[in-house]
DNA sequence: GCCTTAATTTAGGTTTATCTAAAAATAATT
DNA sequence: AATTATTTTTAGATAAACCTAAATTAAGGC
């Protein structure tokens, strides 16, 4: 129970790393994070040594990255606090679903386990953030409820999205724009073969989303 | 109406130099600025050449620092997200009086002024923190009620604690122990002249308090 | 299996914010 | 006013977290 404590860019590396690698299970490459954080993959490098010496991953020269149990103990603690502030600036502070991620993002580190035992509590120990995602709880335990995306279902099956995975910022609007939030039904209308584009009906209204979009909106079919 | 972006140190000295300057009057020396942020003066020479740069600081070689409009501006503004910062923890999230500092001097450094506008509007525009300090408006504009002591009533006066002044975690201890909060009754028994402590009624228990503490607790007199 | 390409690491450099030790300026004491 | 003490600044170093350029290793095509 020796709590560790991470700097900023450790953390964010740390979280990067545990999404990069399905929740633990794959391995992840230099140029991935690099990718991801926007970061020289030779400025990834020195940061992955010191997260080996810290033993919250393994590396092998040359070979990837894999985050070890306690990595992914300290991992989930900080996607708790994001993901519990993102609930709070929903719910109390009234930021639109598309803001909220980038303030998530400085409020995660703040590492204090009595802000967030009581925020949570507060906010009634929310199970899901404004996105769908899970919440993990102060013992890092988290439902996987591996949801089917859109893209899973076919022609004139319905489903109500309950999750939605990217966070990029032109993607929420994209879906503003479509009105696509938590909660709404969808209906497959038709596939398109050419490139796997959906026709979709949202509020009755059909519309063309590609599969990457498709495949990155969860739903819980019915 | 430039945002200017500090760093969390810049933010930090910035937010000292207004507190030692008595609200900008005051020219504030390297040493006391050591002294309050734990710093070497060396170190402190450094920043106040970076906050030179930038002009919040007039600094004369040897002579001591000033803060210059824009920086009490700007430190206003810090002090207006650790006070609702102080707020929030207090009254939503169950905080003790004294257990609320240290989490607010993280959370400040969080620089988004829709966060900020957004809580404070939730917070319904409080006008003064759980220490009884005053909260700056968003324009940086702030009441400056400047209160008596305890330590200016004489022999049989009473008085209403309405602010106390120190944010060491000490004297908020002490301050507990002696149930002294804010809307505390106080009424002074007797002074001791040889070292000026006083002899204090709370809550019909008397207390001997010393002078350094009564002029710390600020009271509306009654 | 060799060679080209892509990924990764090493080497060396920068900026920010700190430090210590020494020098310079100011203030205090006799 | 001269000397001593204190404060402040300068000079040079260090750690963290980045960078670019070059070297090394692994992977894929033929």
């Amino acid at each position: 129970m020796t709590n560790i404590i991470l700097s900023k860019s450790e953390e964010n590396y740390l979280k990067s790393i545990y999404n990069l690698s399905d929740s633990g299970n794959k391995i992840v490459t230099t140029n991935s994070i690099s990718k991801i954080l926007n970061i020289e993959p030779a400025s990834v490098t020195d940061m992955i040594k010191k997260l080996s010496k810290k033993k919250l991953i393994y590396h092998e020269k040359y070979r990837g990255t894999k985050i070890s149990k306690n990595g992914i103990k300290v991992a989930l603690q900080i996607i708790r606090r994001h993901r519990l502030w993102e609930v709070f600036l929903y719910e109390k502070l009234n930021f639109n679903w598309d803001e909220i991620h980038e303030v998530a993002e400085e409020l995660e580190h703040v590492s204090s386990d009595q802000l967030i035992d009581n925020l949570d509590k507060y906010l009634k120990y929310p199970k899901i953030d404004p996105h769908g995602d899970p919440i993990p709880n102060k013992l890092g335990e988290i439902d996987f409820v591996d949801k089917i995306s859109i893209s899973d279902l076919k022609i004139n099956e319905k489903g109500i999205v309950s999750r939605i995975i990217n966070e990029d910022e032109e993607f929420f609007i994209l879906l503003n724009k479509l009105n696509i939030e938590i909660g709404t039904e969808v209906k497959i209308l038709d596939k398109i073969d050419y490139d796997g584009s959906l026709d979709v009906s949202i509020n009755n209204k059909s519309v063309i989303i590609s599969k990457v979009i498709a495949e990155n909106i969860k739903i819980t079919k019915i």
